[in-house]
DNA sequence: TTTGCAAATGCAAGTGATTCTCATTTAGAT
DNA sequence: ATCTAAATGAGAATCACTTGCATTTGCAAA
């Protein structure tokens, strides 16, 4: 649960703009949320904030880790709540639905890897890009 | 090798400017090529094509699989040739540096949670960002 | 080998996502 | 209550890329 605590822990103030993008990421069903996604849904729900506040707010959060960025493809940033239990993506292509999966074997070849290359790892990116059946997806796009 | 064979192989023309980027691509010691990087090294060697003709014919090429779209974070696509050898990449966050990685324990994971998941895979991008250590670093930019 | 036309190109204007500028407002320390 | 650095809003600017359109060019057919 994110609440005011973490704004001043990560040293910054407590405004109503981002007690509201923080609110929204609590209570969203959707836990994945563009700029544009954030942005709209304060305006739909009345609060009055600026385009260009949502993302600065968004980047203050992934900085002081409060959310999570990602960059699927086609583009836009997409950013969820950091529970601290890191994981990876499976996205649909046909109707954008996404999973989430943590593999510890893949995990572990990557550390193996980054070691055999001499690097040491910071962070990785791993998206899986397919097609959900027809039963199992929730917003059917299909054929 | 890549040549005109594969632009008819891909019903392209062949034309000047495609010659010229698929040429750069053969030629150039830096793999990893974006729009902007292509249009500037043919302007430099005195070819004379359109950014917005480059552009064109990096996704002519990417859809007829003569090269491979990388969307590293940065926003900024990045190229290379379509060797058909399927490959990770391990980035330097210090100086930019690229290795190429392939771990067919990982592949095999991702086909398995993919099909846990009720998914076909098309596809998966997987980038582990890290620090290659000073020594091996080839282009330094380290402390 | 000329002709014809769809395909390819160049240029410039247009987009979409994001960032920046700067004048105004505010949180919160004193 | 006051003061100042930080935050905000509005809109212009930027960045990566795409599109519209007039012109040129492969290349297939005559």
């Amino acid at each position: 649960m994110h609440t005011s605590k973490d704004l001043q822990k990560a040293g910054l103030k407590i405004t109503l703009p981002r007690l509201k993008v923080l609110n929204l990421f609590e209570s969203s069903e959707n836990h994945h949320l563009s700029a544009e996604d954030v942005y709209k849904l304060l305006i739909a729900s009345g609060e009055d904030v600026s385009l260009a506040t949502v993302y600065r707010v968004l980047t203050q959060f992934e900085l002081s880790g409060i959310l999570v960025r990602h960059n699927f493809e086609g583009g836009k940033s997409v950013f969820e709540l950091n529970h601290g239990n890191h994981h990876d993506h499976i996205v649909c292509l046909q109707c954008g639905h996404l999973e989430e999966f943590f593999d510890s074997a893949i995990e572990a070849r990557q550390k193996k890897i980054a070691a055999e290359h001499g690097f040491t790892i910071h962070d990785h990116s791993l998206y899986i890009y397919g097609d959900c059946t027809k039963e199992s997806c929730p917003n059917k796009r299909h054929e």
